[in-house]
RNA sequence: GGCCCCGUCGUCUAGCGGCCUAGGACACCGCCCUCUCAAGGCGGCGGCGCCGGUUCGAAUCCGGUCGGGGCUACCA
């Protein structure tokens, strides 16, 4: 019998992990992971664990760490919530060791073959290795690499929490590298050997890890421990059903240009909740407390699951609107303070913003759109649209904003007046406010869009406005 | 090519043999509200890939087929 058989493992706690490898921006797939991880851990008292796999050398760097936990503290898990993190290469040693037990126990062997030596052999470059070492007893040297011995025989079965039991025949795996010529340890084994060390019970991770799964499970094996039970979670695609990948920067993968066009945490990680998984009940925008709740690996849909950015943005929408206005402008703090506001800093007023903030809360759907909708308060004059002006100024616009910008000498500087004001003006002229408004709108703000305008008008105050207006009534 | 996974509205999903005339959300369309744009309210459009089988009864079970995806590195 040489088929695997992990159906009743004992019970163990509950340890879980995500193993991100530093090599740039934190990937929305692992942000993903890690909520599921997270949320698994919690439900099982068990332990979240963060490892990061540092193999590749020359690929990583030591500040992308940094980058990894904070933005996980930004998704609400903070260092008080994991374990680590730890290190792939402060295993090192431990994997060497691993893989020469392999050896030492006839689990492994030294190939000196070359990519092309292997072809040259297949004619086929879609098979794989052709076992041509697997008897030449070869020692270790200069150009060999340790490859496993896969069983030749039987089939191995992994108990998948979202899949079932997914059965892959040993005879349709390579001997695999598992140290390569160099002496360093690859990702296969690494993994393992660090997962086993750190007594990884349960491997939560995406799907696309599900064909390595056979060839880990044997080398838990091999290496003499149980191996863990797997849970492989959908893909997240782009809109050609695609994996979604950091090397398409069309993919936006990265979290944290999410978060700098301001997405809110909140609403991000219950949109990546989405993905693969539904909240009991008709509602999809939940308290996190309730996903804490509800959430069951179980329930974990298998399919791909498209990355809708459209459906986040309307998510983030509804997460702004429910903030409270404080909390708002708050939120809003990094776009209207920024150092990449339009105007001069010493412009901004933050009275005048947290006068306007509640009705420009339900017109934005990212926090980044906040900077437009308020710059004609902060900018020395309109920043004019042309296709807003072509739109809004017609032949009569010259003698309206004359006359608005004489009605609006005097009089009592509220909306209420501002509007009665205007309607009045626009009724001589046989227009209705929605005709009426629109010079003035973009005389003032530059644009046909935005906020509701007399309101916008009382907050800016008459010098400025009436300034504006007799601009803009020049130019015509 | 081989192996594996997946297949319900355009998209994310609910559905675990009768509660399905297939429910919700996003998107889209219409109406209402309205100073623009939003928000909000109301309504609408729209789906079980296909073929067989099991069963009194199938979106739900089985087989096949087609389609999509992942993996197939001395990457992780």
């Amino acid at each position: 019998m040489t088929s695997t058989d992990t159906a009743n493992p004992p019970a163990r706690p509950v340890r879980v992990r995500i193993a991100p490898s530093p090599t740039g921006l934190f990937h929305v797939g692992t942000a993903r992971s890690m909520l599921f991880n997270v949320l698994f851990a919690q439900q099982h008292d068990g332990a979240f664990v963060l490892r990061i796999e540092d193999t590749d050398a020359s690929r990583n760097k030591p500040e992308w760490v940094d980058g990894i936990t904070e933005a996980m503290a930004w998704l609400g898990v903070g260092p008080d919530q994991y374990e680590g993190p730890y290190f792939q290469s402060a295993n090192a040693a431990a994997q060497a060791e691993a893989a020469q037990r392999l050896f030492a126990e006839g689990k492994a062997y030294y190939c000196d073959c070359t990519r092309d030596d292997v072809l040259a052999r297949t004619g086929d470059p879609h098979k794989g290795y052709d076992g041509h070492c697997r008897e030449r007893g070869l020692a270790s040297g200069p150009g060999r690499a340790l490859r496993f011995r896969t069983p030749r025989e039987g089939k191995t079965t992994v108990i998948d929490l979202v899949r079932g039991a997914p059965t892959f025949d040993n005879a349709a795996l390579d001997d695999f590298v598992i140290v390569r010529a160099d002496g360093s340890v690859l990702f296969l084994l690494a993994n393992v050997v660090d997962d086993a060390l750190q007594r990884i019970s349960h491997v939560l991770r995406a799907e696309e890890h599900l064909s390595n799964t056979p060839k880990q499970q044997l080398l838990w094996i091999a290496l003499g421990e149980t191996p863990p039970i797997w849970a492989h979670l959908p893909i997240i695609t782009n809109a050609r059903r695609q994996k979604i990948s950091k090397r398409r920067p069309e993919d936006r993968t990265a979290l944290e240009i999410y978060r700098a066009e301001g997405y809110l945490p909140a609403a991000m990680r219950n949109y990546l909740m989405l993905l693969g998984w539904a909240p009991p009940g008709d509602q999809e925008i939940v308290p996190w407390e309730q996903i804490e709740r509800d959430f069951r690996l179980e329930d974990v849909n298998p399919s791909p699951a498209m990355f809708d950015l459209a459906k986040l943005r309307a998510f983030n929408g509804d997460y702004i609107r429910a903030l409270s206005v404080d909390d708002f402008v708050a939120a809003c703090r990094p776009w209207v303070t920024g150092p990449t506001v339009p105007w001069r800093p010493e412009a901004y007023d933050a009275d005048a913003f947290a006068a306007v903030a509640p009705l420009a809360q339900t017109r934005i759907a990212v926090l980044s759109e906040i900077t437009a909708n308020i710059d004609f308060l902060f900018l020395d004059e309109a920043a004019v649209d042309d296709a807003s002006w072509a739109k809004a100024m017609t032949s009569g616009s010259r003698d309206l904003l004359d006359a608005v910008g004489m009605g609006y000498a005097a009089c009592d500087w509220t909306a209420d007046e501002l509007k009665a004001r205007l309607l009045a003006i626009g009724e001589e002229r046989g227009l209705k406010l929605g005709k009426a408004q629109a010079p003035v709108r973009v005389a003032v703000t530059g644009r046909t869009i935005g906020l509701p305008l007399f309101e916008s008008l009382e907050v800016l105050g008459r010098d400025r406005t009436l300034q504006r207006i007799h601009a803009a009534a020049g130019r015509l």
